[in-house]
DNA sequence: ATGGCGAATGCAATTCGA
């Protein structure tokens, strides 16, 4: 079984490439993020039309996430707040970042972490306000519910700094500050591990690269897609990798499909 | 550090991402 996680950087604009892709790679679920677009103008026939069953939550331009599965998933939650109560999620549902739903008793839960601009910046604050909820939500799901976890998506942190092309002085950089990478260290400490690190030691293997300045031909990247697995899951796992073929594309995504296979 | 690229909005120029 593969289960892969993607941001696409629009949907619309990559429904070819993600059809193909889930083709030719026989992907049994996937987790997308940035789809950045309405739940009505989602092109979900696209993919029901090769046997997915479709899970969106997205809203207008920006953010969006969405969950296909071969198989039919259980339990779908939309945002925090079908976790957390009100008072805790506040207005945090409003940008759409994070679905879930759960399959063979692994509880998928898709994310798409803000980005947060720069260190000091309102949607810094936003961002780590977001990641305190964010430990609310899966401290409570962990308690609530049986289920093994998955937890991945567009994290838009670097954890170490070998997931960085050049890490000097990268300290009160966005996605690689101190500050944020305690704060994903935390969440962590819930009993979450990175699956791509069981099989993989070097540096040198990033999911993202800018657009500008030809940096994916140099791979000057970051790794800043996840998948985070429980105990049980984490044992399972018999491969994760990142493949970087679709970066490679005309009109690609910026970022390149992270992929765990059970 | 900057923002040179790309997408959405909406139809030109701006906002946002990372």
């Amino acid at each position: 079984m593969k289960i892969a996680t993607w941001n696409v950087n629009s949907i619309r604009t990559r429904k070819e490439q993600v059809k193909q892709w889930l083709i030719d790679n026989n992907i049994d679920v996937i987790c997308l993020q940035e789809t950045k677009v309405i739940d009505n103008d989602f092109p979900v026939d696209f993919f029901t039309d090769i046997g997915y069953y479709t899970y969106i939550y997205g809203q207008k331009a920006y953010n969006g996430v969405a969950i296909f599965s071969l198989q039919p998933l259980k339990d779908i939650k939309y945002g925090f707040s079908e976790i957390l109560s009100a008072n805790i999620v506040n207005n945090f549902d409003e940008q759409k970042r994070v679905i879930s739903g759960v399959i063979n008793n692994m509880r998928i839960v898709n994310l798409y972490v803000p980005n947060g601009n720069s260190l000091g910046s309102e949607k810094y604050e936003y961002k780590l306000k977001w990641l305190e909820i964010l430990k609310q939500y899966l401290t409570r799901i962990k308690h609530k519910y049986s289920e093994e976890l998955l937890v991945c998506g567009d994290f838009n942190i670097a954890l170490e700094d070998r997931d960085i092309y050049q890490p000097k002085g990268k300290e009160n950089h966005i996605m690689a500050s101190t500050v944020e990478r305690d704060a994903l260290k935390q969440i962590l400490s819930l009993g979450l591990t990175d699956i791509f690190r069981k099989f993989t030691e070097n540096g040198d293997y990033y999911s993202w690269w800018d657009y500008r300045q030809g940096v994916f031909s140099k791979n000057r990247g970051w790794r800043i897609d996840h998948i985070y697995l429980t105990d049980k899951l984490y044992k399972k796992a018999i491969n994760c990798y990142i493949d970087i073929n679709p970066r490679k594309l005309t009109q690609p995504s910026d970022h390149a499909p992270v992929i765990c296979e059970f």
